[in-house]
DNA sequence: TGTACATCAGTGAACGCGCGTTCACTGATGTAC
DNA sequence: TGTACATCAGTGAACGCGCGTTCACTGATGTAC
């Protein structure tokens, strides 16, 4: 992480211990949901007392926040990683199917149900324009696969219309409504499979995954 | 609700105060999140001190797993309704929108972040299953609009074999995968809709939505 | 119509709990001369 | 290399809070004769 020459032995502590302290809320988190999660009772199992955590973090709200921020900062970056080794949506799906399975408690913090009060700090909606812009990229790399004049341009002439959301992303507009379309698709089926919509329905949802990914191919 | 003839004064107070013993508590989830519903925060705000709730409900838990079956029965409810009074796909799906739009939180609690230890009671996979089938029939009453032998057929194939979970319904293998993919579609858009997933892109979530209720009926 | 009894809604006190958070303090680690 | 000081991690006691839940009780409402 950070340059060992410029960091003290206290400096790697602090930061050694403040990851350990995040690691257990994460298990917390996976264990009763986010709600749940408390400082004293991630401090009791660090066999530390409750107040030492606040040298590491202001408050309960605090660390929650920094939570919400590694969930965000680690999808950017897994997408930035994916668009360097395999350019493409389909390298992207995967990726994100995969980042989802692999703590779904994680993917709920950042697309499941929010907590009506709360409001994320600013910087992450700058990682949620990351996330868009490699989803964008994505997009507008492959080639319209719908034949020229097709029926699906009343949301395309919309969203055309409505392009400050893409951040000045030069994607044409065929591209934007892929992406807006990929993205709600994909999530319609990785958050009713991670919530436990499909268990005992029989089917695969990795098929079903897969023909959504599909479906965006003629679009 | 029930014949006022075999209904005793009593018997009729109890429900009245039941029901407004629940809406306060989906008022409450409506300003803090379900995670925060207080049965003694509720007793105050009706005026009562909080032991007289356990007249009505046997605890917290009780009042909640409630709560999820009335939201559970009112889509059911509203789907019987949308297919009597305007067959077929679109009513349904308008229905859905207007439910879900109508009360977020109760969306959510439907469809959203589970929580990791909850499992519903067995009443409520019955009345998913009501709901399901509802969607099944619009799409079975739908014609195929994908031209004979298109490329669709992957999951058809996959559902087809596994078709436990439309619990023995007649549709056909087509209109399967149109009921599945038309769910997750719309879930898509809707839950990140409501929870602001769109806010400040500067587009209309209803016309994405129009165009994934579109989208389904060229499958 | 009136009396005796049963039912049941609601109260207030109490229990134990875990929470977030503050505060004054100890003791170890690092820094400056 | 050794001493004096500053920094900082962690402790333990304490505060106030709201929670779910139980219990014994009061008082009103309904029921049976």
């Amino acid at each position: 992480m950070a340059d060992p020459r410029t960091t003290t032995p206290r400096e790697r502590y602090r930061s050694q211990v403040r990851a350990e302290i995040k690691e257990r809320a994460w298990e917390q988190i996976a264990a009763a949901g986010a709600s749940a999660l408390s400082l004293n009772a991630i401090a009791k199992q660090m066999g530390m007392s409750g107040p030492a955590l606040y040298r590491y973090f202001a408050g309960r709200d605090d660390l929650i926040t920094e939570l919400i921020r590694d969930a965000y900062r680690s999808l950017a970056d897994a997408f930035a990683a994916a668009a360097r080794a395999e350019p493409g949506l389909f390298g992207l799906a995967h990726t994100l199917r995969r980042w989802a399975l692999e703590d779904p408690q994680r993917y709920f913090l950042v697309y499941g149900t929010p907590v009506p009060g709360y409001h994320a700090p600013d910087d992450v909606t700058g990682i949620a324009r990351e996330i868009m812009a490699a989803l964008l990229d994505a997009c507008a790399e492959q080639p319209a696969g719908a034949p020229a004049g097709s029926t699906a341009s009343a949301l395309d002439e919309h969203l055309a219309a409505h392009r400050e959301w893409a951040g000045g992303h030069s994607a044409p507009a065929a591209a934007l409504s892929r992406a807006l379309t990929v993205w709600t698709r994909l999530h319609g089926v990785l958050s009713l499979e991670l919530a436990g919509h499909f268990t005992g329905m029989g089917f695969d949802p990795a098929v079903l995954f897969a023909a959504e990914l599909e479906s965006v191919r003629s679009l």
